[in-house]
RNA sequence: GGGCAAUUAGCUCAGUUGGUUAGAGUGCACGGUUCACAUCCGUGAGGUCAGAGGUUCGAAUCCUCUAUUGCCCACCA
């Protein structure tokens, strides 16, 4: 074995050994229990980001229940990712100066297809670089036929219990990419903006946005508002266009707000369109898709949004309408992939009535049928489902799943405007051969992918052994957008649960807490990082000394540091494997010496501790439980004792127990080493989780901690001095410390029973060990 | 405005249901060419556990309030 463990001489080799030995498909054990994830679907439009670096989790947990003996699926895919990819591939277009309009819908599509399977190619390669030991050979593809075949399934039926269907409503319109986006697409950020104070008549209204005042229909005062109460039922003039406005009551009005009167314009704002629907109003449109002015007088129509308030301002200013203006800091939501000011506005779209589908998901979350690791979680998910508004799922791009109608191009009053079907055939039966046009939009992306758990595994033929799956592992941020919903779809078309449990993770994040990104310049390749420390200290780095939930702080001294521990693990191999020698055989293991039980016993302790931790989802615990076992336990203290008095086969079984703990979250070095000790013939990621094996005995285990001191002292009779100077004076402390509590009678009265009798017996096993320690001391001083 | 999280050694973080003297990694200082490892070994310094109050025999841990930071939701007409 090298002196030093280089991980870029061994990793492609093992990883290559692992898939050809078939290791990542499930076996067929009837007896135990199956384990499943489905992995989320990185988007086929780029290469790994940081987030798909913490599918380091999934993989511990997979290599955990493949080692427990359990039929272990890791089900891969990529997503088609809509609107996001079509972006990607318009920017690449854009360079060479094209538009998707040049290639029109079906050569786009094509296009962008050959595209995605490209990059697919590379995000599978980083992913088998990071040792991920998914069943590559299922990988599925949100766009591929059988998965598209379930969603039309889901919809088809959804939209015959009428779940589905199709609105003017309003929506969030992103003008840039002339698509409506739900809610939780957009974000709010803060910016500056003038807040004008308008005279309407009998009243004043403050808006930020004139240019809507066209599309007013009504004039809101609370009903409660003194200032304002005997207008109600009177009317309000529109400046510049004069129109006669009723004056309305309306509890959603804040009195405090503004000048306590509100413009109502259902047409253009989200809470405008709900008084509007409670006072029976005209919606009135006066901004288009691509958000420039329409149905306005001649000089604001055609211009775009923001110069169209600043040329009604002035209109309003010069015809002595404008009162106060002021510059205000408020919130403006725009859309989060692109950046782009929404524009409420009412759009003919699919829609999804998801209030009554929430129902069984919110039983399933409250029941815990489906578990939340941290626990937090659970009711932030709860507190988001009760108060979901309807999801606009059809989007206009063309790189998706298409949506499943036709439209009727003819006026046959016998027939129904729009027909579903899965074929064309079916639409042609229906409404004859020329008179309907297919619907070119295509689902929201979130509306497949969210259907994955069942539809991958009834595509892959694993429905029946793998459905519900056991663990769904993913970032915090789509808990709402997926987790949620993926549970909302499988009870709606499984009846039953997609998942038992749900881990969320934080963002990965660089040691100043900012988010790694590439255009930040703190986020370099991921393969950059493991040539040079190795995959494993990435991973190491990824998954101890985090929590689940929060964000993760990543710094190269981190990474570097585990790429220190690989390399004493595969010294603690190099000398173990020298010490037995060559030809040697491993049998049955016997305790011989104090240090024999006590390394049994720490083994022992830390495979039970270990074992609980991985099974509760405390990864870091596991791993810095095995962490300190090797490093403080195994190579300080055992191989120390071991130089002077060996036990063979214990030195082998201790480093094989070791290295089966640390597989999970190390595999290529741990795999390296085993293929390094002869006397292997199989693979490590094939073997077994360790079992509890020996039988220390704890009295022999303690005498162990006298010879540790005295090992490490050795030749050094004053340092051996201080050591045991050291030890007895924290065992004085304690003893005194103890005997205070002991004596002290609210103690004794209050505490447990238990807990006084583990004092008692502390006090007493700790009186025996000072009293070893003193016998030591005193022999040192007398010789 | 509502919620969630964080606040523990210079830095990054553990600390499971309240119960030994609050830990680790990293950094720092000092000392080591011991035949597995300098990606190492040994020793050491460094914390009134954000602050205040409370519950308790006992609080980093539970409760209340406050402060700072980050995130999420709603809204700002």
């Amino acid at each position: 074995m090298d002196k030093v463990y280089e991980p870029a001489k061994y990793e492609s080799d093992i990883y290559q050994k692992w898939e050809q030995s078939g290791a990542f498909s499930p076996t067929k054990n009837a007896d135990a229990e199956p384990f499943s994830i489905i992995m989320p679907p990185p988007n086929a439009n780029g290469s790994l980001h940081a987030g798909h670096l913490m599918y380091v989790v999934e993989d511990i947990a997979t290599r955990y229940s493949r080692m427990q003996g359990r039929p272990t699926l890791w089900l891969p895919g990529t997503d088609h990712a809509g609107i996001e990819t079509q972006y990607v591939y318009e920017k690449k277009l854009e360079a060479e100066g094209k538009s998707r309009f040049d290639l029109g819908p079906q050569k786009f599509y094509d296009e962008v297809m050959v595209f995605t399977q490209a990059q697919q190619g590379t995000i599978i390669t980083q992913m088998k670089s990071m040792g991920f030991s998914a069943d590559w050979s299922k990988l599925k593809f949100t766009l591929a036929p059988d998965i598209i075949d379930t969603v039309y399934d889901t919809f088809i039926h959804m939209h015959k219990e009428g779940y589905i269907y199709r609105g003017n409503r309003i929506v969030n319109w992103c003008p840039r990419c002339g698509a409506a986006f739900p809610d939780i697409e957009t974000d709010h950020i803060e910016r500056e903006g003038k807040f004008y104070t308008l005279d309407y008549g009998a009243l004043k209204i403050a808006t930020t946005r004139p240019e809507t005042i066209f599309a007013d229909v009504a004039v809101a005062v609370n009903p409660k508002d003194p200032r304002y109460k005997n207008l109600i039922g009177q009317t309000a003039t529109i400046p510049i266009i004069d129109r006669v406005i009723p004056i309305i009551a309306d509890e959603h009005v804040d009195q405090k707000a503004g000048t306590g009167a509100l413009k109502v314009t259902p047409g253009h704002d989200f809470n405008d369109y709900e008084i509007g629907l409670r006072h029976n109003l005209a919606e009135i449109t006066v901004i288009d898709f691509e958000g420039k002015m329409i149905n306005v007088p001649e000089e604001y129509a055609g211009l775009p949004v923001a110069e169209a308030r600043q040329k009604v301002a002035e209109a309003l200013n010069s015809a002595g309408k404008l009162i106060e203006e002021k510059t205000i800091v408020h919130a403006v939501a725009i859309h989060d992939r692109c950046g782009t000011v929404i524009e409420p506005l009412l759009s003919e779209q699919w829609f999804l009535r998801i209030k009554e589908l929430n129902k069984p998901v919110i039983d399933a979350i409250e029941s815990e049928a489906v578990k939340f690791h941290p626990p937090r979680f659970k009711r932030l998910a709860l507190d988001w489902l009760k108060q979901e508004h309807d999801w606009c799922i059809s989007r206009p791009g063309w790189w998706g799943i298409r949506i499943p109608v036709y439209y009727m191009t003819n006026n046959d009053p016998s027939k129904e405007p729009h027909f579903v079907a899965k074929t064309e055939d079916e639409a042609r039966k229906y409404y004859g051969e020329g008179n309907y046009r297919a619907e070119t939009d295509t689902f929201d992306t979130w509306f497949s992918s969210s259907q994955l758990p069942y539809a991958d595994l009834m595509a892959t033929g694993d429905f029946e052994q793998f459905y519900p799956t056991t663990l769904m592992a993913t970032a915090r941020d789509i808990l709402h957008k997926w987790v949620t919903r993926m549970i909302m779809f499988s009870l709606y078309v499984k009846s039953e649960v997609p998942f038992r449990n749900v881990y969320l993770w934080g963002m990965v994040t660089d040691e100043k807490g900012q988010k790694l990104s590439k255009s930040k310049g703190n986020y370099g390749d991921p393969l950059e990082i493991t040539a040079q420390y190795g995959t494993d200290a990435l991973r190491l780095a990824l998954s101890i000394g985090i929590t689940p939930g929060n964000d993760d702080k990543l710094s190269e001294e981190k990474i570097a540091g585990y790429r220190n521990f690989c390399n004493k693990l595969w010294n603690v191999a190099r000398f173990s494997a020298g010490k037995v020698g060559e030809g040697y055989m491993p049998s049955a293991v016997e305790l011989k010496t104090p240090a024999d039980h006590w390394i049994a016993e720490r083994l022992n302790q830390t495979v039970t501790k270990a074992t609980e931790a991985i099974e509760a989802y405390r990864f870091s615990e596991a791993g810095q439980l095995a962490y300190a076992l090797l490093w403080d336990d195994f190579a300080d203290k055992y191989i120390e004792s071991a130089k002077s008095n060996l036990n063979a086969n214990l030195l082998i079984a201790g480093l094989e127990v070791i290295l089966k703990l640390i597989h999970p979250f190390a595999p290529f070095v741990s795999e390296a080493i085993w293929q390094e000790l002869p006397w292997h013939k199989s693979l490590l990621i094939s073997e077994s989780w360790p079992e509890l094996s020996f039988q220390p005995d704890s009295k022999e285990a303690e005498q162990f901690q006298l010879e540790v001191i005295d090992m490490l002292a050795k030749a050094d009779e004053g340092r051996k001095q201080a050591a045991l100077q050291r030890e007895i004076s924290a065992k004085q402390n304690l003893v005194r410390l103890t005997e205070t509590k002991l004596t002290n009678d609210a103690f004794i009265k209050n505490a447990p029973e238990q807990v006084v009798t583990r004092e008692r017996e502390l006090l007493a096993q700790t009186k025996v060990q000072l009293k070893q320690l003193e016998g030591e001391i005193g022999k040192l001083t007398s010789s």
